[in-house]
DNA sequence: ATGGTCGGTTGCCGA
């Protein structure tokens, strides 16, 4: 069996609801990893989806802020969620799959503009919010396991992952601080970067795009904030990883674009 | 070197 997974940050589901839908119907991934949409559960704008093929729906939103929920063509064996930080804030569900796997989504913390902790709250949440889940995949680590882990994790790891290293050696999202936390949550389980294993460095690969620019495209200054990885007992059944950059130009986009992969699920 | 734009618990805060 053979499963396409798509993750996207899509910066409130209600307000995209068709972009969305649009997405599923030319693409039509088997599964859809969603972070920031933004709505509690009884707001999601469910029943397009579910017209649409994708009547398995794990929901953890809330009212406003963060929020995630993964849309599916194939029935959950079981749905979790894990609350991080002690805090109320909907950043992580994740799902049973056929063949043992394990799927989970997550939306790190972005940490704010400052990247001190003993300034600015947020980049201590950030950072202890990817200790815990190291600690997580560590204490459950197994040789065997198949977990897909994907998500906003908010972190640009590697000097192609971003338009300039050296610019953004002291921006939140590139510190050396970050990539440190987001490596041992990868060393935790091992975690194969897919994304980085079918395109090394050092072509540059953005996930991301600000607002902010004149003209994003022309600008072309991006980050990979978005990721998938997978487990070892999983790295030669995962691949065609594509990033939909064509995304960030519709008509009001998302900051992030769609990326997508094939996983043999069998 | 600065400020730029989005979204929603909107005239501010988080990203």
């Amino acid at each position: 069996m053979r499963l396409t997974i798509a993750t996207w940050n899509i910066n409130s589901v209600r307000l995209r609801a068709d972009l969305v839908a649009r997405f599923l119907e030319t693409e039509a991934p088997d599964l859809l990893c969603l972070q920031e949409t933004k709505t509690p559960d009884e707001l999601f704008p469910a029943e397009p989806f579910e017209a649409l093929g994708y009547r398995h729906q794990a929901l953890t939103g809330q009212k406003g802020y963060h929020g995630v929920a993964i849309l599916s063509r194939v029935p959950f064996e079981g749905v979790d969620r894990r609350a991080y930080c002690g805090k109320g804030d909907a950043r992580h569900v994740t799902v049973g799959l056929p063949g043992g796997i394990e799927l989970h989504n997550f939306y790190v913390p972005a940490g704010g503009d400052e990247p001190d902790r003993t300034i600015n709250e947020k980049f201590g949440h950030k950072l202890d919010f990817l200790t815990e889940m190291a600690d997580t995949f560590a204490a459950c680590r197994r040789k065997d396991n198949r977990i897909v882990l994907v998500g906003d994790l908010n972190v640009a790891p590697l000097e192609h992952d971003v338009w300039s290293h050296k610019q953004l050696l002291t921006v939140v999202s590139h510190t050396p601080i970050e990539v440190e936390h987001l490596a041992r949550v990868q060393d935790a389980h091992d975690f194969v970067d897919v994304t980085r294993q079918e395109i090394p460095e050092p072509e540059k690969v953005y996930t991301w795009w600000s607002y902010r620019a004149r003209d994003w495209e022309a600008s072309d200054r991006g980050r990979r904030l978005d990721h998938i990885w997978v487990t070892p007992a999983l790295r030669n059944r995962a691949g065609n990883i594509r990033i939909l950059k064509a995304a960030r130009g519709w008509e009001r986009p998302s900051d992030h674009v769609p990326v997508l992969m094939e996983l043999e699920a069998g």
